[in-house]
DNA sequence: TATTAAACGATAATTATTATCGTTTGTCAA
DNA sequence: TTGACAAACGATAATAATTATCGTTTAATA
């Protein structure tokens, strides 16, 4: 890491309020340069590579440092425990990011225009799913 | 349960290749009775009312059967372990649903005319996360 | 450079899920 | 209807992912 990137990374841990440190440095380093959609694990066997000592535990911790700092953002937004959809009408869905809800839109009242058959790349497209990341009604009011 | 909607749950079981059980028929009218997207947790302590000897480990069996079976739909393509997200552009994802693969593609290339700010229901809308699911390239070949 | 809060590493604990296994039940052909 | 057999069940052990705890180390800043 140069010295401009330094700063940079310097500038980035001051407005999170975050101290900085060699692990964590290392660690926006590797994600950087890191594609796809990698684990906590994988980023942790990457990180390794340059600070054998690092705990799975810290890696962990400054993942999600930097994803409530918006530093860096996750695939999934509700990833973790499996949940059955149980409304069987061609829906999507409002996320509400700060408390987490989910609401349920139908398809035709978001109104997009949804390409299906086949995308660049050869990908065959059959059935969107799509959030709506925002706030929700309640949120709203307290964020004021 | 009627004796036509019996019938029909015997249809669906048919299609599925799955044997009619007490279990499975109430779990079946359990989740059609529910709303929004419960855990298995939820829909555990749900069918408990009406079956008080059925096993966490049922449930958990035949909710993963009625999503293989196309039954039922689970609301995260893409749950299970965290992933960063390590592409800093605004993209969307392509989600193989026979290899679980997913690609990025560009915002701009999907070409979704994404309505922003408030929504019906007051909900805010910041942000489109967007999976298009279907097949990729290499997978299409497979089927055929 | 001394103080203090933050961060670290090691690892125990927790949570969600899956696997195992002996018993019970549904399916299907006779 | 019934008997054989595969499928499903319940109990629970095992596993995987994640989080919490805690004593030690390090960064911020006065």
């Amino acid at each position: 890491m140069n010295a401009v990137e330094s700063r940079e990374f310097r500038e980035v841990c001051k407005r999170a309020g975050l101290a900085v440190t060699h692990q964590r440095q290392v660690l926006f380093e590797v994600l950087k340069n890191m594609h796809g959609h990698p684990s906590p694990e994988e980023v942790y066997a990457r990180i390794k590579r340059r600070i054998p000592s690092i705990s799975l535990a810290t890696v962990y911790k400054n993942i999600h440092l930097f994803l409530e700092s918006g530093i860096f953002r996750e695939v999934s937004l509700h990833h973790g425990s499996l949940r059955v959809e149980t409304n069987s009408k061609p829906h999507h869905h409002l996320v509400c990011t700060a408390c987490k809800a989910i609401f349920d839109i139908d398809a035709n009242e978001l109104g997009l225009a949804e390409k299906t058959g086949t995308l660049p790349g050869g990908f065959l497209a059959q059935r969107y799913a799509v959030d709506v990341l925002g706030l929700c009604a309640a949120c709203q009011q307290k964020t004021v």
